[in-house]
DNA sequence: AACGGCAAA
């Protein structure tokens, strides 16, 4: 601890602390930054610290450590809060937490009263949340300028432009840990990347001495394929010509048990190569590497504004991200990063920070909130971001809320939009979900909107095994052809059935997801499920036998936080490790009489966390659903004025064969999220300005009719380009739906909208100085004035028919 | 008939 070079620097940051009101520190990986500087300031006397993390995982396993430092109980002094958990107390004084769920403290309480000192950390990810939160924290300062502490922890070539943000407030280095990388650049970008990564890495394996080899590629693909040129290619090396390599693929698509294999030290004369995706530049670490290869390129997604649509593409990485993937090689000893592209490249082109998510994303949901903390002295189209997202995406954001009611034509919100802004969701689902309150179906909207929120729950599972296996989507239910909303909730109904089944998932080819446990709620589990003792799990009111058995653990993160995998299964496990694992005392039986708890289990497992999950892929699946169900219902139920008709859920209802409320409420919150068939084909134009051609997304449960024809309108989840244009999560709604909101779109303005109409000087001076924006209301006005018409023609023809 | 970088409330 006595070695973190941020501990001679202490004087010197509690000076600038106590003189200025904003300090921004630069802390090199390695500084001690996220640990020590919250403990510094607490042992000044401040008197509660909050420091926000971008990852759950971080803030738990900071929190976990700095309360092991400090020589208390996690949770009381030190504790921390991210979604689903919150373990704090009265006593605590040190608290991290995500930097969401802070957006979500400061909707509560704006000025932030019970903090003395806050600390965003990681603010050079720029992240969406942090970057608001920047913002946030200027108008903050002058507001408690007198008893509100901001630091801010940014990278080198970020830290002058943070600082001139915060009307040039001091900026600190802290040099870090790391051990010295050299740099070494190819003399040309190569023509195919693939194959030069291919050649760097024999080349090192080959001639370099021991010490493992990260190799950053841009996706599964392009990773699966160079691990198995890798495999091939080392395996007709000469025995005995050079050490052992064992290559391991490691991106987010992996399930856990796979990933965390990385962690297992290599045998002995064996280097390990590992092949990743960007979660090893800052999500997971692993010690031992000693050679980088950085290919120079990410994938990332794109938000156009003006035609609402996503993309994911390959663009070339900022000097902020090369340098973060360089200092991969120097955590444990000197080490070597192989740029795949020259010098020059790296100078002139590359960018010097990554380009912010806020300009990047969609902001419907952030506007909504900023509206809802009635800043009195902000105009949205105004408001003072590090790095503004464009005009052209802001109005977007402004003319989506104005279709789903939550800001009025002013640009005001409304008491519809202040609900909505208290539900952790995108606002069409939120306005759903307001909607299907008053249409009686807000039990299922909540299921949808759970489901929607995992956005993997369906998706296959990712080894090559699972891909040949044939996926029994089959026994799933299809939503009655209506679409993607309602087949997922009629999935979830099905598992509710069940009795939350995890086998059943697993049956049914579901992504189960994992959940994460830690401290007192993880002995719960280990108690409830007492086959960590005894191999055998009966599951309550099935005849099913369930074993569990530990896959493997590991630790992750600087603060040492460990997890370990456990696997449910119906085959009896061939060995049971688990019960080595354990303290022998511990390892027979623990009647639940003792819980709460034994101070020997307690202490033992208060370093430790349990990530359970069968065969997860992604973090997020039908456990999380769950979860967030549960948490919707509840803030619903709160900021009801009476009670509401929450079930848990509905057994056996499948007879509502058209889901009609349901649809409704889904047309009403996605009123900026429709399209309308073409007359001819099954393609779809989406309804708004600019109207895009899209498909349905081939993956859609949603049917056509007899004709071979789908529905004349659908509601869309999202927009994505993977080149071509589809429509993913659709659902089939009604034309008596849909004209209200095309009535509402003609009535758009997008000057009125922004504020503008309320501009003292703009009216004053009496030229009608309109936007073009203006223009483009009009022409979008005689577009749907004359598609309303088309449709109302159709809709009286085959109302003839019949 | 497509196919998914990473986060988070």
């Amino acid at each position: 601890m006595a070695t973190l070079p941020i501990v001679q620097y202490e004087e010197k940051i509690i000076e600038t602390v106590e003189n200025n009101s904003i300090v921004v520190i630069i802390g090199e990986t390695g500084s001690g930054k996220s640990t020590q500087l919250s403990q510094m300031l607490h042992r000044r006397g401040y008197s509660k610290i909050a420091v926000t993390q971008p990852r759950r995982v971080a803030a738990v396993s900071v929190a976990r450590r700095v309360a092991q430092e400090l020589g208390v109980q996690l949770g009381e002094e030190v504790g921390y809060a991210i979604r689903f958990e919150d373990r704090t107390s009265r006593n605590t004084r040190i608290k991290y937490l995500t930097d969401g769920v802070l957006l979500r403290e400061s909707l509560a309480d704006p000025e932030l009263n019970d903090y003395s000192v806050i600390i965003l950390d990681e603010a050079h990810e720029r992240s969406l949340n942090t970057d608001i939160l920047m913002g946030l924290m200027k108008r903050l300062v002058k507001l408690r300028s007198s008893n509100l502490k901001v630091l801010i922890t940014s990278a080198t070539l970020d830290g002058d432009k943070v600082s001139k943000f915060f009307r040039d407030c001091p900026v600190l280095n802290i040099p870090g840990k790391l051990f010295p990388v050299e740099v070494l650049y190819s003399k040309e970008r190569p023509v195919n990347y693939l194959d030069t990564a291919l050649k760097t890495a024999l080349d090192i394996h080959v001639r370099q001495p021991e010490g493992d080899i990260l190799i950053f590629m841009t996706g599964q693909d392009d990773i699966e394929k160079l691990v198995s040129k890798l495999e091939d290619e080392v395996r007709s090396l000469d025995e005995g010509s050079c050490m052992d390599a064992i290559i391991f693929p490691l991106h987010g698509s992996l399930p856990p048990e796979l990933q965390v294999r990385v962690f297992n030290p290599p045998p002995p004369n064996c280097r390990r190569i590992i092949v990743a995706t960007n979660i090893a530049e800052t999500s997971l670490t692993v010690d031992g590497v000693v050679y980088v290869i950085d290919s120079g390129y990410v994938k990332q997604r794109q938000y156009n504004p003006s035609s609402r649509m996503y993309s994911l593409e390959v663009v070339q990485i900022s000097k902020v991200q090369a340098n973060q993937r360089a200092g991969r090689a120097g955590r444990t000893r000197p080490g070597k990063c192989y740029r795949l592209y020259p010098s020059q490249l790296y100078h002139d082109e590359f960018l010097d920070v990554t380009v912010p998510e806020i300009q990047r994303s969609s902001l419907a949901g952030s506007v909504l909130y900023l509206k809802s903390l009635d800043l009195p002295d902000i105009d949205i189209l105004k408001f003072d971001f590090l790095d503004s997202p464009s005009s052209e995406s802001l109005q977007d954001a402004l003319k989506q809320l104005y279709l789903i009611d939550a800001i009025d034509e002013n640009g005001a919100i409304t008491s519809i939009g202040r609900k909505m802004a208290e539900l952790p969701l995108e606002p069409s689902l939120s306005r759903t979900l307001m909607e299907a309150n008053n249409y009686g179906c807000i039990t299922e909207a909540l299921t949808v909107a759970a489901m929607l929120s995992t956005e993997t729950a369906l998706l296959p599972g990712q080894s090559k095994t699972e891909k040949k296996r044939k996926r029994p989507l089959s026994n799933l239910p299809d939503g009655f052809g209506l679409g993607d909303h309602i087949q997922l909730l009629q999935i979830y109904e099905r598992w509710y059935q069940t009795d939350y089944d995890i086998g059943w998932c697993k049956d049914h080819g579901l992504q189960v997801g994992i959940i994460m446990y830690s401290g007192i709620s993880m002995i719960k589990w280990l108690v409830s499920a007492s086959c960590i003792f005894f191999p055998k799990l009966r599951h309550s009111g099935h005849t099913a036998t369930y074993y569990l058995q530990l896959t493997t653990y590991c630790s992750v993160g600087a603060g040492g936080l460990f997890v370990i995998l456990l696997q449910i299964s119906t085959q009896e496990p061939k060995n049971n490790p688990v019960l080595n694992f354990l303290p022998p005392s511990k390892s027979k039986v623990l009647p639940p009489a003792t819980y709460p708890y034994d101070d020997h289990l307690n202490h033992y497992c208060s370093h430790l966390a349990l990530l359970l999950g069968p065969e997860p892929s992604g973090v997020r699946g039908m456990t999380f659903a769950r979860d967030v169900r549960k948490q919707l219902s509840q803030i619903l139920q709160k900021i009801a004025k009476e009670p509401l008709d929450i079930k848990e859920n509905r057994k056996g209802e499948e007879f509502r064969r058209d889901y009609r409320n349901l649809r409704k409420a889904l047309c009403v919150g996605y009123a900026n999220q429709l399209a309308e068939r073409k007359m001819h084909h099954n393609g779809y134009r989406t309804l708004g300005f600019r109207g895009q051609i899209v498909q349905v997304h081939p993956s859609s449960s949603l049917s056509s009719d007899e004709l071979g024809k789908f529905p004349d309108y659908v509601v869309y989840h999202e927009l994505i380009a993977t080149p071509r244009p589809f429509m993913r999560n659709v659902c089939s709604v009604e034309m008596k739906w849909v004209i209200p909101i095309i009535n509402k779109l003609n009535t758009l303005n997008v000057y009125k909208l922004s504020g503008g109409g309320m501009d003292h000087v703009e009216e004053e001076s009496g030229i009608p100085d309109l936007p073009k924006k203006n223009v483009e209301v009009s022409a979008a006005a005689d577009d749907n004035e004359s598609r309303i018409q088309a449709a109302r023609e159709r809709f009286l023809a085959r109302k003839a028919n019949k």
